[in-house]
DNA sequence: GTTAAGTGGAGATGGTTCCTCCGCATCGCG
DNA sequence: CGCGATGCGGAGGAACCATCTCCACTTAAC
């Protein structure tokens, strides 16, 4: 199927000035529409957005998940470096909590990275399932914190992505109204994470294997909500 | 636009037999259908899961929004009769904190029914704006709970809404898994709003048409509208 | 100046949904 | 029973949308 033409990437060869130009201007666009729009955008929305025909997008990019890949792949690493960094931080309590307030900010702040990093399976080209890599050291944080007293005995590694998703959900929403809204409820359920006489039972804990199937759930490949129509 | 065929409705005239018989046979699909995949649901489906042609649901109900009107006009009223049933409550804390698990569980069973409830704009055919009927009745709740003392100042009756998207967003994800998932989460949320020295500060509340703006985004008639394109 | 590399964007393709149309079936009255 | 009036099914029209291909044309680079 690929006879007709060839993708320059597969040849080693170095692109063409201008065309290594556009290469860059695909990208910067494909972070800006992916960031606003999420990953359902549409690769004509990149490519007006770059300036270029969509046929150029298309001839760098075999598929728009290597465009999602080329676009998305170091943020992806800065979430997870954003976890790592929660590790140092002086208690289990603030790690976890700062944790979650910067992740939801940065969920926020793109929506393409959080289609990325909730979705269930999308590209996941060749950085394994991002969650599964960073849940050793969720639940390291958790038990820190727990240890120390600050955060209720009943919460596990598997709520955090649970949180986020709805924290980041509300972060969608509200973004063009209220873009601060978000942290209003992520506060309250951090409130309502921290131990307390008080608080009631939570029931069963998710399993891992249930959070990838509702992260699977909540992103399904490609977020074709229609809409009803409004005469 | 309705000038080429003249819905029976229209005219006094009763149905004949096997008609209604259809009729209401429509109706109850309607309700099992949009209860399980929510108002994006099809007419096909509904027709199908009825075991009639499509013609005969567009005869019956000259649009989708006639027949969602027809199918969940009462379990609004039960919703709304949930609210009121709120109030008398022995103490604003059960009050509120039952409502939110009620009405919860009804998003929860019924996907329509949120769709309807939560989602902006879609039928309010002659039912105003659900929400802002019972927005006077949830703050009487919401002082009474923090004139006891239970929950905290910080909270207005414009969180209700909010907290009650989220959970139902975790209930609708989580459904084929861990159909009781959300209540974790409801629960985590509650103590979260239980009065406490230690919680933290939840910053600027929402108003009321801030509610209205993101209900409207969240089930919006049109996700995919187009956003000011790039240029 | 030559030529391979690169380009743009119309449109093929395949998907969705809402709703209409009309030949035929069924009801129920007289 | 017979015969309008009423109701029926579901193919398909119309309108959307997204991904990706093709090729006549432009441009870089030597």
């Amino acid at each position: 199927m690929t006879s007709t033409h060839q993708p320059a990437e597969s040849t080693g060869r170095p692109l063409r000035r201008d065309a290594e130009r556009n290469r860059e201007r695909i990208i910067a666009a494909a972070r800006a529409v992916f960031a606003t729009r999420g990953l359902a955008a549409t690769l004509d929305d990149v490519a007006h957005h770059a300036g270029v025909g969509i046929g150029t997008v298309y001839r760098r990019f075999p598929s728009k998940e290597a465009l999602v890949e080329a676009a998305l792949d170091e943020r992806l690493d800065e979430l997870a470096a954003t976890v790592e960094a929660a590790l140092e931080a002086p208690t289990g309590w603030d790690g976890l909590t700062g944790l979650l307030r910067q992740v939801a900010e940065m969920h926020a702040a793109d929506r393409g990275l959080r289609d990325l990093a909730l979705g269930g399976g999308w590209t996941m080209g060749h950085h394994e399932r991002i969650g599964t890599r960073m849940v050793p050291l969720i639940t390291r944080l958790i038990e820190r914190a727990q240890a120390e007293g600050s955060l209720r005995e009943d919460v596990t590694a598997a709520d955090v992505p649970l949180i986020l998703m709805m924290i980041s959900e509300v972060a969608l929403h509200s973004h063009p109204v209220r873009p601060d809204a978000y942290a209003r409820y992520l506060q309250l359920l951090i409130d309502g994470l921290r131990r307390s006489p008080d608080h009631g039972d939570l029931g069963r804990a998710l399993s891992q294997d249930d959070v990838d199937a509702v992260a699977l759930h909540w992103l399904p490949s490609s977020e074709s909500r229609r809409a009803p129509s409004p005469s």
